[in-house]
DNA sequence: CCACCTCGAGTTCA
DNA sequence: CTCGAGGTGG
């Protein structure tokens, strides 16, 4: 049947819309299907045939429009509303307890005594963590979690995924809503999958972890939807428009209700024991679902209290991971290499015989350093115990039991007496768990060196493959190098992997590479325990390469985050010839040498640490603080060298004293106030 | 002096 | 992502 007219066919096509995302969901979300795949087949027909005859009354929340879309020509970075956590871990039932004592003393300190805390604990589904975003009801966007605060543009892919709403249930939805949850592959669907693809001599995958992964990347939403992903939503995130909710548990309610898969098995637990119970009970069921998990995720239940328990890092306080134990398997110690660092470090790593465990196959582990293999007691040739969990490196744990007893064993490996890349006699300095090679030239520390280099530059379109061509046609031996490489361009053009554009685009690179900031070519260089952020620390307290390679020990040491050790060790580098010499040569080529020197933040105080201490007249401490904070200064407890003023107010006590052993300027209260308005005098 | 936090460094597999 | 160590704050 054809409706003749366009607004009979606009209801039809309304109610045709409902019919299927009500069916869609009983099936997909509750596992509770109400009418056959037939006539549901139907339905999806009808709404295909009138949206054809009626192409203007096409929306994107029609079901017909889950795989509708053109292939995305590239995934597009997108910044989160709000950064994706990650989670701290506990690995056992003190250490869980641990973290709630911790969040105890913490709210203490906050002035809040007995906290009554309620928990959720949820299975930690081992998939991919994504941010939907809902407008007015409507799913406009879909990234995954990537570093946190940037992630990558994969509407087109998720639309594909039958358990995720394309527009919300329930009147009135909120202007926006974000909503948090796993995208993954379940085991029958993985299983399935592969054996298809076996028999389509396609290449099978790995587990289903990476299945997911692959095809939430992929950039034609057709193939996505050949391949079966299923969500759960475990959190709310940005929420503008109503919904006020008090706890976690009530907001997994409300999600419920818009129509995502909520697992039905999270509990609001009111004791420790009682969670670690739960913990223990995902361990035990872990074999037994049909998706895998790595862990069970405890979060606080109330949302106060979540907010003023707050985040540190990159983790809030307010939740924690309990992971399960990895998996173990056994395999054959068959050699021990060893690695040059960037600083000449001898690394050594284990050479196994392929294992499969924790869903990959492991051929090669790292061992750290000398004393973490002598700790361990491995022997080459004999069977070793090989550990590996979900997103964690693999590790090799110890020799395998009954190995440790045996009367003949083979010898303890030794570190090598010769680099094994150059060959020059290896040093042990004093003190250190690495032997190393002391050969500045030695090709193996230069490719680390090198890598590091252009990574920290973000040079794109050089790895360390290019890096070691390059090398090995004698083109590049150090950084400096890197800039000459313009004067190549022809011969570029005959590395293999090489053609016209990329060698322009990497010449380009490489020019857009002497713009980066003078912190960053700090970092960039290869300094001994300066990695970015003290790069840019360093930068900001020096102000320009001069000032910095003139400093003394002590001058370094000013530097936040800087303390004896590392400035000691930093000073002696920068006196190193080659050094001297490196530096040399990437001023000559333009590279950024000096900034400006700003201390903190703008502000009055900008960069200045003071101190209160005692009781002042007019403002109260909180006042004085919010002040000094709002003039971009910092508040500390204690008085060391690093603090410019100590604010003393009457009944000051020790802090006081120490200031003035230390030098350090102590102001009344007229004095801070002065300070807030002009600034500090500047400093001879 | 201790506890917590931050930073640096190395690393596996697809 | 994890480990260890240096640094900072209380």
């Amino acid at each position: 049947m054809t409706p003749s007219d366009p607004d009979g066919a606009a209801a039809r096509i309304a109610r045709l819309r409902e019919l299927l995302a009500h069916h869609s969901y009983r099936y997909h979300v509750l596992d509770d299907p109400e009418i056959g795949d037939a006539e549901y087949d139907a339905l999806y027909r009808e709404l295909q045939e009138l949206e054809s005859a009626y192409p203007d009354l096409v929306t994107p929340d029609s079901p017909t429009q889950r795989v509708g879309e053109a292939p995305v020509s590239d995934l597009v970075k997108v910044d989160h509303l709000q950064r994706m956590l990650s989670l701290a871990n506990v690995r056992s039932a003190a250490e869980l307890r641990a973290w709630i004592q911790r969040m105890r003393n913490f709210l203490a300190r906050e002035g809040i005594e007995e906290p009554s805390f309620e928990f959720v604990a949820e299975p930690k589904i081992d998939g991919l963590a994504m941010s939907l975003v809902y407008e007015h009801g409507l799913l406009v966007r879909g990234v995954t979690r990537g570093d946190g605060q940037t992630g990558e543009d994969v509407t087109h892919n998720l639309r594909t995924i039958a358990q995720i709403p394309l527009r919300l249930r329930g009147a009135e939805p909120p202007a926006l809503v974000e909503v948090r949850g796993e995208v993954y592959m379940s085991l029958p669907d993985f299983q399935a999958l592969n054996e298809r693809r076996a028999a389509a001599g396609e290449s099978t995958f790995m587990n289903p972890r990476n299945s997911a992964a692959g095809t939430v990347r992929q950039l034609d939403p057709r193939l996505a939807a050949g391949r079966p992903l299923s969500f759960w939503a475990y959190q709310l995130g940005v929420v503008s428009g109503g919904l006020g909710f008090a706890t976690h548990r009530a907001a997994l309610e409300w999600l419920r209700e818009a129509g995502f898969p909520v697992h039905p098995d999270i509990r609001v637990l009111a004791s420790e024991d009682a969670v670690v119970a739960q913990c223990e009970q995902w361990q035990q069921r872990r074999g037994s679902l049909d998706f895998e998990i790595d862990g069970v995720v405890v979060k606080v239940n109330d949302l106060e209290l979540q907010r003023r328990l707050g985040v540190v890092g990159r983790e809030p306080r307010w939740a924690v991971a309990w992971k399960f134990p990895p998996t173990t398997a056994v395999t054959t110690l068959l050699d021990i290499g060893w690695n040059p660092g960037k600083f000449g470090d001898l690394h050594p790593y284990a050479m196994l015989e392929p294992v499969h465990v924790g869903g990959v196959t492991v051929k090669q582990a790292t061992l750290h350093n000398e004393e973490d293999l002598a700790r361990k007691d491995l022997r080459v040739g004999e069977p070793v115990i090989v550990l590996r969990a979900g997103d964690v490196i693999p590790q090799v744990v110890a020799p395998a039991p009954h190995v440790a007893e045996r009367s003949a064993r083979p010898q303890r490996p030794r570190p090598p007496e010769h680099c094994p890349v150059c060959g020059t006699r290896t040093v042990k300095p004093e003190g250190s768990v690495f032997t190393k090679c002391p050969n500045h030239a030695c090709p193996g520390r230069r490719i680390q060196l090198l890598t590091h280099f252009v990574a920290a530059m973000d040079i794109e379109g050089l790895g360390e493959r290019q890096v070691l061509a390059f090398m090995e046609r004698g083109w590049v031996q150090g950084a400096a190098d890197i800039y000459r490489l313009r004067e190549r361009e022809e011969e570029l053009v005959e590395i293999p992997g090489y053609g016209e554009t990329s060698v322009r685009k990497l010449l380009d690179a490489i020019e857009a590479s002497k713009t980066r900031p003078f912190g960053r070519v700090l970092f960039a260089i290869g300094i001994e325990e300066v990695g970015d952020v003290t790069g840019r620390a360093l930068a900001r307290q020096l102000g320009d390469i001069d000032t910095l390679l003139n400093a003394s020990p002590d001058e370094l040491e000013q530097t936040p985050g800087v303390g004896p050790k590392m400035a000691a060790a930093i000073h002696a580098q920068l006196a190193d010839p080659a050094m001297r010499a490196l530096i040399a040569a990437l001023r000559e080529h333009g590279l950024q040498f000096a900034q400006e020197r700003t201390l903190g933040r703008e502000g009055t105080l900008a960069g200045r640490t003071i101190v209160l201490t005692g009781t002042l007249p007019g403002i109260t401490r909180e006042q004085a603080t919010e002040m000094i904070v709002e003039a971009g200064g910092k508040v500390t407890g204690s008085v060391s060298k690093k603090t410019d003023y100590v604010v003393a107010g009457a009944s000051a006590g020790t802090k006081l004293a120490r200031a003035e052993a230390l030098g350090v300027p102590v102001l009344d209260e007229a004095g801070l106030l002065g300070l807030l308005a002009t600034g500090p005098d500047v400093k001879s």
